[in-house]
RNA sequence: UGCCCGAUAGUAUAAUGGCAGUACGACAGAUUUUGGUUCUGUUUGUCUUGGUUCGAAUCCAGGUCGGGCAACCA
């Protein structure tokens, strides 16, 4: 018997829309502005446009919303579609709002045929001051009862260039009393003098989002246009644009954005962080952008998976960054091959074992898979990388690791029993002193002693030295966006940990960007792409393991 | 003192007038050659006040709280 998986609130509409014929197919599209790079809350509406068309059988585009030169650049255009195949997903149609250009300056036309716009001489601070307030009703601009042959020769003039930028606009002729601000005759053109990333110089003037967004989806016959709550009150607008041209009727739904704590969200203050060196880049590894995501080692799948449980509402909401977290787990508890690496190293001795002999011990690659993945060969000797938090002098209650006269399984060799410590002059340990038990050998222990503790290790002679960055949460609050004042202040200034020297194991060095890897113990890492070189590989954690001693020790 | 939207465990998300369920977290236990994984159990919730109804998280009204709206940005 298959359980029956909840509707949200836009499957109920299509599935409604599909039911009573209103569409026979349902077509979406997700809309970028290039002037940034995509994050964490794009994947959010990504996953639900694409996904929403795969369920359904239907179609999603690609558009770019292009109509401000001011701030767009083909750069982020290439870096979008890099993040939206990455993620998962093909586009059917690649669109450009700046593709329209004609066909909106035609709709333009149109409208002010019909004494539905008409060229405004106000300048912005003369529009804004007219506008009204909220509670205060705006006032009808001396310009507004032009007539239809003037505004469509000073339209004309506008597209041609012979004014300057900010001399004149084109307003929709709506309401200036109306309850809702964007109904107060809205801007449609603006003049700008910039060469814009695809149509270079051919216009000075652009349409503003409210007038080219709704129209786009008009001519792309996009059934269900949806966007985040904040332009709920645009609705009406995107309405009557449609209404008095007479176009198909694409609808809006909105939902809410994606939030998440201890980071922020907007383009504008990531690019800050990016123009300010504060990170190293759009992908820095801790930044919630799907470049730094990916470079951190998060999975296409993991994003996936966390839209998916997170869920499409129309709430306000702020998703523990932990939740993230369980995901990436999860999907590379699965995939990820085991290797041994010793973060803060302290040498191990074995003063029972040979001097100069080396042994061959196998180590499986996955204990998650059937074959465990296959098996690789470690090399093992007298002389040991050990974790240095894996020895107490005197130990904690419940510790099952190093402790003089305590056992542990050496992971994949032997059992061993520490005999002592060597320390410096200023009392630090500097070396742990054990002997072996060689009947205890992994595979072929019939000796029946049974150790709490296992621990990880790497051969001193074998080892590579490698670099390890470590990350922690960019903000030190939760939402660091929502206090007043600078939000930057709020950084978390040990957001990056780098460990120049790790011990790897020697299959490490031959590790590339793009695979993923469990440091037994310690978490998940993959090589960094920028940073890595043939053969020295420089490893970023995406996340740690789950740390329940950690956790009974803060206790 | 305008208009629009929203409110279910700590965080998310179901229940579409009929037993408030699920995931993450937290807590306890079992298993384990990773204090990982896996498994079991426990814990915690319908903003408020009325109304309609045999029956309300759900419908209605008032209130409270939260978010959005006054860019020639999207």
């Amino acid at each position: 018997m298959s359980e029956e998986k909840s509707l949200n609130f836009l499957e109920e509409i299509i599935e409604e829309d599909l039911r009573t014929g209103k569409y026979k197919s349902i077509h979406t599209r997700f809309p970028p502005e290039p002037n940034g790079y995509l994050h964490i809350g794009h994947a959010k509406s990504i996953c639900l446009n694409f996904g929403l068309a795969d369920k359904y059988g239907g179609k999603t585009n690609l558009r770019f919303d292009d109509t401000n030169p001011v701030t767009e650049e083909t750069e982020y255009v290439d870096s979008i579609k890099e993040d939206v195949r990455w993620l998962g997903f093909e586009w059917d149609g690649e669109y450009f709002a700046s593709d329209y250009f004609p066909q909106l300056f035609s709709f333009a036309c149109d409208l002010i045929r019909n004494g539905h716009a008409y060229v405004d001489d106000s300048n912005s601070e003369e529009i804004a001051a007219s506008k009204g307030t909220p509670t205060t009703t705006g006032k009808n601009s001396p310009f507004r009862e032009r007539s239809i042959e003037e505004n469509l020769r000073l339209f004309s003039e506008m597209k041609e260039g012979i004014f300057p930028d900010g001399a004149k606009v084109l307003r929709a002729k709506i309401d200036m009393a109306s309850p809702n601000m964007h109904l107060r005759d809205p801007i449609m053109y603006r003049i700008r003098h910039v060469p814009h990333h695809r149509t270079g110089d051919k216009w000075c003037i652009y349409p503003m989002y409210d007038f080219a967004h709704g129209e786009s989806d008009s001519i792309e016959n996009i059934t269900h246009s949806i966007c985040t709550l904040e332009f709920e009150v645009h609705r009406p607008l995107y309405q009557w644009y449609i209404d008095k041209l007479g176009i198909f009727p694409s609808r809006q739904y909105e939902f809410a954005r994606l939030n998440l704590n201890y980071t922020v969200m907007s383009k504008r203050k990531l690019l800050q962080l990016v123009n300010e060196g504060l990170v190293d880049g759009w992908n820095d590894p801790r930044m919630p952008t799907l470049s730094g995501l990916r470079r951190r080692g998060y999975t296409p799948e993991s994003i996936r998976n966390f839209c998916e449980r997170i869920g499409i509402q129309r709430r306000e909401n702020i998703i523990d960054v932990g939740l993230l977290e369980f995901c990436v787990r999860e999907d590379l508890n699965r995939i990820a091959e085991r290797r041994m690496a010793v973060l803060d190293p302290i040498k191990l001795v074995i003063t029972n074992y040979p001097v100069g002999q080396t042994e061959i011990v196998l180590a499986e690659n996955n204990p998650e898979k059937e074959d465990h993945g296959g098996v690789r060969e470690l090399p093992f000797c007298r002389e040991l990388w050990i974790e240095a938090e894996d020895f107490m002098e005197v130990p904690a209650k419940k510790w099952f690791r190093l402790a003089p006269g305590q056992m542990v399984r050496l992971k994949n060799a032997y059992i061993v029993q520490c005999e002592g410590c060597v320390k410096d002059g200023d009392g630090k340990v500097i070396e742990v002193h054990c002997t072996y038990l060689p009947e205890t050998r992994s595979g072929s222990d019939h000796s029946g002693i049974n150790v709490k503790g296992t621990i990880h290790w790497v051969s001193v002679p074998h080892a590579i030295g490698s670099e390890l960055r470590l990350y922690d949460r960019l903000f030190k609050m939760e939402d660091p966006a929502s206090e007043d004042g600078d939000f930057k202040e709020h950084l978390n200034p040990d957001s990056l940990q780098v460990i120049r020297h790790a011990w790897l194991e020697p299959s490490l060095s031959q590790a590339r960007a793009g695979e993923f890897y469990q440091f037994i113990r310690k978490g998940y890492f993959t090589p960094d792409h920028m940073l890595s070189q043939e053969g020295r590989p420089v490893f970023n954690r995406t996340v740690t393991l789950k740390d329940n001693w950690a956790k009974t020790q803060k206790k």
